[in-house]
RNA sequence: GGCACCGUAGUUCAAUGGAUAGAAUAGAAGUUUCCUAAACUUUAGAUGCAGGUUCGAUUCCUGCCGGAGCCA
């Protein structure tokens, strides 16, 4: 970074000269400076007093007076304890504007580090629709695969879809028992939605069963293994695996009904995926990897005939990775999976898991095991941990139905959208889609929003009893305040360079300031993974704008080079908001 | 039992070991002949407890209390 790198330099030359000090880069601690102090950048003086044998002030003091003779960019300082706040030249700040007034402003080439990720999210059961938890994984996924695409990566969006097991042989048993034939055409419900409806309906059927076997006076344990409906999904799922026609026609059929469901809410969302996996397809991968474990001497065979690895030395229990009866687990899918993945894309660098948090300890012990087997790649698996989202009364439960639906919630975020829009009536002359499009927008932004703000790492909490925000820090607020710069830009017309001579006020050189930051800040976001970083850099611009907009008229300015200077502001902290936004996968609407 | 995580205003969230712990919302009080008031301004309010390391701790270490998780 320009001011940076360039204080940087002077401070180490400084130490140097002043007091014989070969200061460490790291140790030269440059931040931004704080608003209640005059100063751009702050250096904190306190690791060098020791080196230097003085006071904090008079090191400060010292380093000061140096910056100020050696180069004329640098124009004030003061020292407050041990913090030497230091000033940057109008000039200087202009410049580097000057420069910075491109569309893909802090954006590095797509393709240019060279390096190839892949980043898997959403990853869904086919039989039950998206809850809110879901939500947070795909928009997650999504916005870290964008954010590593502005460091130069090129980015691999993939899908693997859980459409195979017992679950969902549960969900059509059910359909074929009770369904009377409905479809989503003839029953008008959407298709995840509808197959869902019949897992629910193989629980509570299931259910009935035991409790009557329970009655009869059998162990409840027992009851739970004997019960009919049991029963035949287990005979379903071996008829599955067997090949069955009328079974597969049926798996085919119903999850047909799940994907077309999920590509409506995935389409809503705003996401996609360069590839999707079904688990059908490779839920046998692995299984041969175990033999060559073995010829390693990595696996191990137990006496029962299963076979597990000993993680122990690494602080991790043992793992079975094939059961006595020869099938395997989903580490050995996932074992199979991934190495499937590395042959396919050759050029593959690194593989990103969206997934849950309540997955660490798998993800810890998949990512050792293929590491023994010998991949060198290993090192480069991350699983994108993320917390769950809760519920005032606990964690979100599909089985037991304490789920926030997907397609519900984001049904009422566009009505709260619309009637919002209504009641300021600013939306003369949209035509119908127009404003279907608008409410969408916003609705789905304030939504999105709401989920990327927050650390990814965290759990986070939902009240469905309380509505989400349009006001204050949330989508919405950035989204107006971007609608407000486009309709200012609109009627300013032609705009002209700036004048590399206008003087800036407090504002102007805030926002400068900021527009500085943005850059380091997609590539801390890029570096932890963590798109809440950029959101919150967009609420502080977004906010520092609006106090502008409402101090500092710009079209109203008499003199034409202020008046220019602030239509370049304004252009440009508007395509910052915009971008910013893009990366957190929520769009901006040029009038609302 | 073992492993890792979390605890900040009434509430929901911030704070690469740095200055007087930031926001939003709810509360109180204001701003409209002026580029969109979904905005702006003012005000009140918080680091679970006890130690330790450090010039400096919300952040690192130890113990306790409280909350959720994974592996058995």
């Amino acid at each position: 970074m320009l001011a940076h790198g360039l204080l940087t330099q002077h401070l180490k030359q400084a130490l140097k000269d002043s007091y014989g000090i070969d200061a460490d880069e790291k140790d030269i601690v440059l931040q931004k400076t704080r608003k209640e102090f005059e100063g751009d950048f702050t250096l904190v003086t306190f690791p060098f007093i020791k080196a230097a044998k003085q006071s904090p002030e008079q090191v400060g003091d010292t380093l000061g007076k140096f910056l100020l003779a050696a180069n004329s960019t640098f124009t004030k300082y003061n020292v407050v304890k041990g913090f030497l706040n230091i000033s940057l030249s109008n000039d200087f700040w202009l410049q580097f504007f000057s420069g910075a007034q491109i569309e893909n402003y802090g954006y590095k080439k797509e393709g240019s580090s060279g390096k190839t990720i892949m980043v898997e999210y959403s990853s869904p059961n086919t039989n039950k629709p998206l809850h809110l938890g879901h939500i947070r994984n795909i928009i997650l996924g999504y916005s870290v695969a964008n954010i590593l695409r502005t460091q130069g990566h090129n980015i691999l969006k993939v899908n693997l879809v859980n459409d195979r097991g017992i679950h969902i042989c549960k969900s059509m048993l059910a359909w074929q028992k009770f369904g009377n034939g409905e479809t989503p055409q003839s029953s008008g419900i959407k298709g995840d939605h509808l197959v869902g409806k019949y897992y629910v309906e193989f629980d509570k059927q299931y259910k009935k069963e035991i409790a009557e076997l329970v009655s009869q006076g059998k162990p409840k344990e027992e009851a739970e293994k004997q019960a009919p409906l049991i029963l035949e999904a287990q005979q379903m799922l071996q008829k599955w695996e067997a090949g069955d026609k009328e079974v597969k026609d049926l798996w085919k059929k119903m999850n047909g009904w799940v994907y077309d469901g999920f590509a409506t809410t995935y389409s809503v969302l705003g996401v996609d995926f360069d590839k999707t996996y079904y688990e059908s397809d490779t839920y046998l991968l692995g299984k041969e990897l175990v033999q060559e474990g073995l010829d390693k001497k990595v696996f191990y065979k137990k006496d029962n005939g299963s076979v597990a690895i000993d993680l122990s030395a690494d602080g991790l229990d043992e793992k079975i990775v094939l059961r006595s009866d020869g099938t395997s687990v989903y580490i050995t899918q996932d074992i199979g999976t991934a190495i499937e993945r590395f042959k396919e894309f050759p050029q593959l660098n690194q593989l990103i898991y969206t997934v849950g948090n309540e997955q660490e300890y798998h993800f810890k012990v998949l990512f050792l095991i293929l590491q023994k087997l010998g991949y060198a790649w290993a090192k480069e698996c991350y699983h994108l941990s993320y917390g769950m989202v809760e519920l005032p009364d606990g964690k979100m439960k599909s089985r037991e139905g304490t789920v926030v639906d997907a397609d519900e919630l984001l049904d009422e975020m566009f009505s709260t959208a619309e009637q919002t829009t209504k009641e300021l009536g600013k939306v003369e002359g949209f035509a119908n889609d127009e404003l279907k499009h608008l409410y969408k927008t916003i609705g789905s932004g304030a939504l999105k929003y709401f989920m990327l703000k927050v650390d990814a790492k965290k759990k986070m909490l939902f009240d469905p009893k309380e509505s989400i925000d349009f006001n204050g820090n949330t989508g919405p607020f950035i989204q107006y305040t971007y609608a407000r710069i486009q309709s200012v830009l609109g009627k300013a017309g032609e705009t002209k360079a700036i004048d590399p001579k206008v003087e800036l006020n407090e504002l102007e050189r805030e926002l400068i300031k900021l527009v500085y930051e943005f850059p380091s800040v997609l590539e801390e976001s890029a570096k932890t993974y963590n798109p809440s970083h950029i959101a919150n850099y967009i609420y502080e611009l977004t906010k520092t704008f609006n106090r502008f907009y409402h101090d500092h008229s710009i079209l109203k300015e008499e003199n034409e080079t202020i008046k220019q200077l602030r239509l370049a502001l304004a252009k440009q902290c508007g395509q910052i908001i915009k971008n910013g936004m893009n990366l957190l996968g929520i769009e901006v609407p040029n009038r609302m």
